[in-house]
DNA sequence: CGGCTTTGACCAGCGC
DNA sequence: GCGCTGGTCAAAGCCG
């Protein structure tokens, strides 16, 4: 084999060997493409507008501004709560609802699908040349307001804007015209409270660009101010795809890296586009299909049915790509959960109206990930967090 | 040679 | 109005 659209086994083992550049992201140890984001129910117009929406609770903590762990945070939050409020039919957490918002467009995240996934798979991707080591993305930061609109708008700003370029381009010397150019360019730039629409991971690594799946170009870095750790700015390299993701490592914690993704991709990530075509996936336009139904299904669907989806299930790879729902989950996330998540044994969740349990040794194979997961706050039970913030066992995930 | 990173310069929003 | 800052551009250089 060998071509450039197959992975033949060498080559992932080589990619897998490349100094250890896999990021075992928990919720899809299975095809690496899929992302966090992928449970995320698009929003039609109806359910953006709907406040009463199941996935509020969620959507919310998308949208928070910069979201670092806080007692409200915990790694459930990630998910839908129609998928995980485990036996009750209360209404979502209020505590999800009261985290600190950004005031706006709650639902902006989910409507734009946010970007990228976090950090799943690293090693085919990515135009990062650092050193890989494994990489510990878990804290989920931010999410701001998000308008698709406003992204739309800001693709039409570029394409006129380059459209400019080309255009001064052919009528002027080049070296002369590129000043020019830079001088009067005419960037329509968006407030930055526009601009601020981004979702936002603090992830525990040693690698500052962490691999998510995608390729990207790194086309800027900033010195940040009060930190001695720069800032870069990577763009989507696919044509047409105007995604953005920003790193910077944290000033206060150097272990941790907040990675921030603006936009939304047009495309497949080029692991899941292999991943198809290995056979994983029966391929990549029909996996997107149902993605989509799965999604909408989440979306419109009540709560309580859920749960059942996601009862443990021993043999992962025997489950995927098949739920309660039969049909295929959005990637492979759901069906990670499906697999990893244990609705019994949820005692000692004190007095928290609902729990799940994590069994962390379903999900995390081999040299995983979570054995680094940052601990939130509310982790309970047995699998407490070491010193480091680092997990072992199983963790209670508390909601409510 | 193409793709990517580096880096200095520039633009524009924001706060004072 | 001015300075600061975040974000972006694009030439130059690097690398496989």
């Amino acid at each position: 084999m060998g071509n450039s659209s197959t992975l033949t086994d060498d080559e992932i083992q080589k990619k897998q060997n490349k100094g250890n550049c896999i990021i075992n992201f928990p919720f899809s140890p299975a095809l690496p493409s899929c992302s966090i984001f992928d449970i995320i129910p698009p929003q039609s117009d109806d359910h953006q507008k709907s406040s009463s929406s199941s996935f509020a609770g969620y959507i919310d903590l998308l949208s928070t501004n910069d979201f670092t762990v806080t007692s409200s945070s915990t790694l459930l939050d990630w998910f839908p709560n129609t998928v995980f409020d485990a036996d009750d039919t209360s209404p979502p957490p209020a505590q999800i609802n009261q985290l600190p918002l950004p005031s706006p467009a709650v639902s902006d995240v989910f409507n734009t699908n946010p970007a990228t996934p976090i950090s799943v798979s690293s090693s085919i991707s990515s135009s990062s040349n650092e050193v890989c080591v494994a990489n510990k993305p878990i804290v989920p930061v931010a999410g701001n307001e998000h308008e698709l609109e406003l992204l739309e708008e800001e693709a039409k700003d570029k394409d006129e804007d380059r459209a400019i370029t080309h255009v001064e381009n052919q009528n002027q010397d080049r070296t002369i015209q590129t000043k020019k150019l830079v001088k009067g360019r005419k960037k329509k730039k968006k407030s930055r409270k526009e601009r601020a629409t981004r979702v936002s991971f603090k992830t525990k690594s040693d690698v500052d660009h962490l691999d998510d799946g995608y390729r990207w170009r790194k086309y800027g870095q900033k010195p940040v101010k009060n930190s001695p750790y720069p800032r870069s700015y990577y763009r989507c390299t696919t044509a047409g795809c105007g995604v953005k993701k920003r790193l910077e490592r944290s000033a206060m914690e150097p272990s941790f890296v907040l990675t921030s993704y603006e936009g939304q991709h047009t495309h497949f990530s080029p692991i899941l586009t292999r991943a198809a075509e290995l056979g994983f996936v029966t391929n990549a336009s029909s996996f997107h299909d149902k993605n989509y139904q799965h999604r909408n299904t989440l979306a419109t669907q009540s709560q309580p049915q859920h749960f059942q989806h996601f009862h443990h299930q021993p043999d992962s790879s025997s489950s995927l790509f098949n739920n309660s729902y039969n049909i295929a989950p959005p990637f492979n996330v759901v069906n990670s959960a499906h697999n990893f998540i244990n609705q019994e044994n949820c005692a000692g969740s004190s007095s928290h109206s609902s729990c799940l349990r994590i069994n962390l040794r379903d999900l995390v194979s081999d040299d995983g990930l979570l054995q680094d997961m940052i601990a939130p706050k509310e982790i309970a039970g047995a699998g407490a967090a070491d010193g480091e913030g680092r997990i072992d066992g199983d963790v209670t995930f508390m909601l409510g």
